[in-house]
RNA sequence: GGUGAUAUAGCUCAGCCGGUUAGAGCGGUUCACUCAUAAUGAACAGGUCGUAGGUUCGAGUCCUACUAUCACCA
């Protein structure tokens, strides 16, 4: 029985472009597990979007010169376009400043306050009179009151890495107007009453432990552990959605109360986009439904804690007049939250200052998506960090992707081609020895699938791959391009058994690789698309227009089944899967590491 | 400062509940092959598992301390 799968994505700060990091981290491992889900025919629900507040944002805007929104919808158009090149198969890829985002998140607030899960509190905050504002943290600068560096910033010390509390600061001074005269003034805030979900977190947690990864788990418990404090939801800032009250119009919603929100609102207006505006609820109100957070390890607690409570917090919402109660259950929590570790680069750490970064629209002008994708999947950081080197890129695509696969796929559509009039072979029978390599092939659909099942990727990848070298192996054994000169009906036994293995293996890979296989599909002489489309989509809503990236699956034909290739099907003349790489191409990418960066158009 | 994670062959990584000679891929060396983008196959050579202790008949695998790196929290 199909089931259902919601994929939800970590939502990228719009204020720069996608690198490896964001590949690395959530987006392709989210997209190599939906692929596999759709392939098994499940219900595939995958959503995210730009997130377009938080200081971030602003802090690029001021130092652009241009609003908030003008630097969100720019990356977020380029969000669109990079993803669509790498082929991250979002059903809807949207973003936060959405009306539909703005009206749920608010909606989430008043069910929280009126269940009483929020308080007031006031706080101390830094004020400048110049800009007539609170300044957020990051804009504050001055002497840190543990180690007593001149320049530490508002929210923590870059000499000795301490957080630090803004309003303690030495001398505090505002970064942008050394002049300004800051003030400590009282601000009244509303507050997430985290403490009054703690035993439910923990049931939760105890009841996912065993299948949940280590690390995310344990660091989850513990944080819970140290006491829940209450989290403040609101700020004294102007960008961002307002606070549905009277009486708090200068206030904001904080971006990481309303962000994480983003799985379900962009499932409503997924739902809403398709005509079908209850259709989220087979996810969300469905207890047979498995929910699965794909993010970085840095956002663990925000998404096995805080989201939760929230979830928690506002169950029952929109499913609770009796007209449309047509799921009874309570709110869905996440089913697994695979955290991955980070990617380094040249083993040094990420950095967007001091440009060493590996920035994906950049690399897509030059590399074959699925290169970027085999090399990150071989290298995702699912147990510890990770490292990209241009050297190990080199060598993986060289000697692993084209030497094992490209050219195992090459070598024998090309020799069928030529030896057999372009078409499978027709056999008379199937030695031991090639019913045993396509039974293995046929065997792999479990293998993987079980690995790909419990989001061990890269051993899923490694896996399949295994296969594609036990076929050269078989191949150099069987060594067709002698028998064709002296047993002719032996040659096509062995031709149509790695033939039925290639095709095998195109399924077995295609959620990692689905562009080449693709390519192979239309080789071996099938018609059609395993997997559906990516668009780019504009939707109008009341006040203003948004774009979002849209996976159209309505044309996808492939399956995760085994091959059926016919003897006799008509082959098309296949051409190499993947583009040889350069030595030199190592030294010209290190080249970019740390200089300025020319930001570029993207090209489709 | 606290919490979690990581530290295994030149490189990238596996090693579940502790147990015979620590595994894989890449790279290296040698041989074979020539259908293939000099792509493939076979064999061989490479680690005593961050450091120091401890538990145990026996530890990479459990415990303690320490060091380094990453993340989060204060």
């Amino acid at each position: 029985m199909a089931k259902y799968i919601h994929v939800s994505v970590a939502w990228p700060y719009a204020n720069g472009d996608l690198h490896v990091g964001h590949l690395a981290g959530a987006y392709l491992p989210a997209d190599i597990f939906a692929r596999f889900h759709r392939l098994k025919g499940n219900h595939v629900l995958m959503v995210s979007g730009s997130d377009s507040h938080g200081t971030p944002i602003s802090v690029e805007a001021d130092k652009r010169g241009i609003p908030a929104r003008e630097v969100f919808e720019h990356y977020h158009r380029r969000f669109l376009l990079t993803q669509q090149k790498v082929g991250i198969s979002y059903d809807l890829f949207t973003h936060t400043d959405t009306e539909n985002h703005h009206r749920i998140a608010q909606d989430f607030f008043t069910r929280l306050l009126e269940k009483g899960h929020l308080y007031k509190e006031t706080q101390k905050l830094l004020y400048s009179a110049a800009e007539k504002r609170f300044l957020p943290d990051r804009y504050v600068e001055g002497e840190c009151y543990i180690c007593h560096y001149p320049a530490a910033r508002g929210d923590q010390c870059d000499n000795c890495g301490n957080l630090l509390d803004a309003t303690l600061l030495i001398g505090p001074r505002n970064r942008a107007t050394p002049e300004d005269k800051l003030i400590v003034r009282e601000s009244e805030h509303y507050f997430l009453d985290l403490a009054r979900f703690e035993p439910q977190l923990l049931k939760y947690l105890d009841e996912h432990e065993h299948h949940w990864r280590a690390n995310v788990v344990r660091f989850s418990q513990n944080f819970i552990a140290d006491g829940l404090q209450g989290r403040p939801i609101t700020r004294d800032i102007d960008w961002g959605i307002s606070v549905p009250l009277s009486g708090w119009e200068d206030k904001k919603l904080y971006v990481w109360f309303e962000a994480v929100m983003g799985y379900f609102t962009a499932s409503l207006e997924w739902a809403k986009n398709i005509g079908q505006p209850d259709a989220w609820k087979q996810w969300w109100y469905n207890p047979e439904a498995r929910i699965y957070n794909f993010i970085g390890k840095d956002n663990i607690p925000f998404h096995t804690i805080i989201w939760q409570a929230e979830l928690l917090g506002v169950n029952g919402i929109y499913n609770d007049a009796e007209e449309v109660k047509s799921y009874d259950a309570d709110l869905q929590l996440p089913y697994d939250v695979p955290a991955n570790e980070f990617m380094n680069i040249e083993g040094d750490k990420f950095s967007k200052s001091r440009n060493w970064a590996i920035w994906l629209p950049d690399i897509l002008e030059r590399y074959q998506p699925d290169a970027v994708r085999y090399y990150v999947a071989m290298t995702f950081p699912e147990s510890s960090d990770s490292d990209f080197s241009w050297e190990g890129f080199l060598s993986r695509v060289n000697n692993e992707l084209l030497a094992t696969w490209g050219n195992l796929v090459n070598r024998m559509l090309g020799f069928a081609y030529k030896r057999f009039d372009g078409k499978v072979p027709a056999y008379d029978h199937l030695t031991p020895e090639d019913e045993a390599i396509i039974a293995q092939s046929e065997a792999a659909f479990e293998q993987v699938g079980a690995l790909l099942e419990a989001v061990k990727l890269r051993e899923a990848l490694q896996t399949a791959m295994a296969l594609a070298k036990d076929a050269n192996a078989y191949l150099d054994r069987r060594a067709p391009w002698k028998s064709i000169k002296t047993d002719p009906a032996d040659t096509a036994r062995a031709v149509y058994a790695v033939l039925k293995v290639i095709d095998n293996l195109k399924i077995l890979l295609s959620p990692f690789l689905p562009f080449t296989s693709q390519k192979l599909h239309e080789y071996l002489g099938y018609d059609g698309q395993l997997f559906g489309e990516l668009k780019i989509e504009t939707y109008q809503e009341a006040t203003r227009p948004h774009e979002g990236l849209v996976y159209d699956g309505s044309g996808a034909i492939g399956r995760w089944e085994k091959s059926d290739l016919q003897p006799g099907t008509a082959l098309r003349e296949p051409a190499p899967l993947v583009v040889k790489l350069e030595p030199e191409m190592v030294d010209f990418e290190r080249g970019f590491l740390g200089q300025p960066r020319d930001e570029q158009p993207i090209t489709p």
